[in-house]
RNA sequence: GGAGGGGUUCCCGAGUGGCCAAAGGGGGCAGACUGUAAAUCUGUUGUCUUCGACUUCGAUGGUUCGAAUCCAUCUCCCUCCA
């Protein structure tokens, strides 16, 4: 027998809403089913709230179920405005394209694609040439503006403005899925649980047109214990593409989540089992930093592989207990454009540890810098060159972030 | 197309001729306290060669000794009418 993906997703708390529970459970338990799930190319790599929707994936795959994973290059033309206060900006047609591709990338990392386990479409393999009367005619009769206008999703919109454009997403979702269903027997959406009022405008899509039973069901989205959005940093989202965002940061998110989100995180973003789930739970304190190291390490194992999250948890621990670690975040300059002394501010600026000078100032005024773990009280110090070769100075900026600096 | 309202620093939002690099809040960053957590308190938050100088208040031009503030044109957004 199948071991209970139901189950699985049930008890990890990824599971938000269904249509019809006992359906599910019973379809999950004795078929194996096609599903699907949305992912909008917005831009240039996934980040962390993808990740949770692959993690979904996965588990279901392991299951013995096959997933579809749509990628939105027709559909983000229009731009969701589900949770949006203002219309998105319009993206090109390349933008889309060179995303979609981005994407596709990063997500055979996470799902098997090879042949009949997955499959992974572009919606705009069948919107861009879609015909307008058509669409009318056979989709477009069958939605309500009386009952779209009384869903969550516009009802904010509708004191800010909705444009046609945008309204018109929850069709195209919805026409996804009954593509899907005609064409490849999907029968169930997953999605985050913004997306519910779009996948109820699918299900009820398939059971007019096509007189079909399809079921829906979206999970947590991933928000701190203040329903703030997680995974936000001070550029923008946490990126799974290492050269938008490395893994030693990516880890050091994790290591630095607060408490009382620690555990929510583990069962959502990672395959460390119930159990051992259950005695981390309930760990207090200050113990409570070994889960955080697990989940850690889990995380960007998941993500970056094995060898990468060794080295940003030996990185981190190395930094974090003594000091020192071969592997930080560097920087090596070029010797031959140094001066005999170069000011610490335009090693730190050159590095990116600092945005402006000023900001370095005022930084190493009150008294967060410090260059190998002797704290630095003069903005205007200068360090020697000879001191940039071989290991080159270690700065360290606030309480956590580390860089070394070095030339060549 | 007509009538009105509006675009201020990362965000929200005050500011209607000099006291404005621009109130207040949020967020960010740093310090103290800690557990690489939270909460709290403190400082800080345009750039630079930080004495001081320079650039910012949708864009461009103008009035003025002096403009985020007044005028003109343009542009974008919102509301109401068609």
């Amino acid at each position: 027998m199948l071991p209970s993906v139901f189950d699985t997703l049930k008890e990890r708390g990824l599971i938000a809403q269904m249509t019809h529970e006992e359906e599910i459970k019973k379809l999950l338990e004795e078929e194996k089913v096609t599903f699907y799930i949305g992912f909008d190319p917005t831009a240039d790599s996934l980040h962390v709230g993808h990740f949770l929707q692959l993690m979904v994936m996965a588990h279901m795959q392991r299951a013995g179920h096959r997933p579809i994973a749509i990628l939105g290059g027709g559909t983000a033309m229009i731009g969701d405005p589900t949770g949006k206060t203002d219309m998105r900006r319009m993206m090109t047609r390349e933008e889309l394209d060179h995303n979609v591709a981005c994407f596709k990338k990063q997500m055979s990392r996470f799902i098997d694609f090879s042949e009949g386990k997955a499959l992974i479409l572009d919606n705009a393999d069948w919107f861009l040439n879609l015909n307008y009367m058509e669409f009318l005619r056979d989709i477009a009769v069958h939605f309500s503006v009386n009952r779209m206008l009384t869903f969550e999703c516009f009802k904010s919109r509708l004191e800010r403005g909705l444009s046609f454009l945008e309204f018109n997403y929850m069709l195209l979702q919805s026409y996804d899925f009954y593509k899907l269903n005609q064409e490849y027997g999907c029968v169930l959406e997953l999605g985050g649980d913004d997306q519910w009022s779009n996948i109820i405008g699918g299900i009820e899509l398939i059971r007019r047109k096509a007189g079909k039973q399809a079921y829906g069901m979206t999970f947590t989205l991933l928000t701190t214990s203040e329903g703030k959005k997680m995974g936000k940093t001070e550029k923008g989202a946490l990126w799974l593409d290492p050269e938008k965002c490395s893994p030693y940061d990516f880890y050091q998110y994790f290591r630095n989540v607060d408490d009382a989100d620690v555990i929510r995180c583990i069962k959502l973003l990672t395959f460390v089992p119930m159990d051992e789930i259950h005695r981390l739970e309930k760990l207090e304190g200050q113990e409570l930093n070994e889960a955080k190291r697990i989940l850690a390490y889990e995380v960007t194992k998941l993500v970056h592989g094995e060898e990468e999250a060794q080295k940003a948890k030996k990185t981190a621990e190395g930094l974090f207990s003594g000091g020192n670690a071969a592997d930080m975040p560097s920087t090596e300059l070029v010797a031959s454009d140094l001066a005999e002394e170069t000011p610490l501010l335009e090693l730190m600026l050159a590095s990116g540890l600092i945005p402006s000078k000023g900001e370095g100032r005022r930084l190493i005024t009150q008294g967060g810098v410090s260059v190998n773990e002797e704290k630095v009280a003069d903005p205007n110090v200068t360090i020697k060159k000879e001191k940039l070769f071989g290991d080159g100075i270690i700065v360290k900026k606030g309480k956590k972030v580390y860089h070394r600096i070095s030339a060549k």
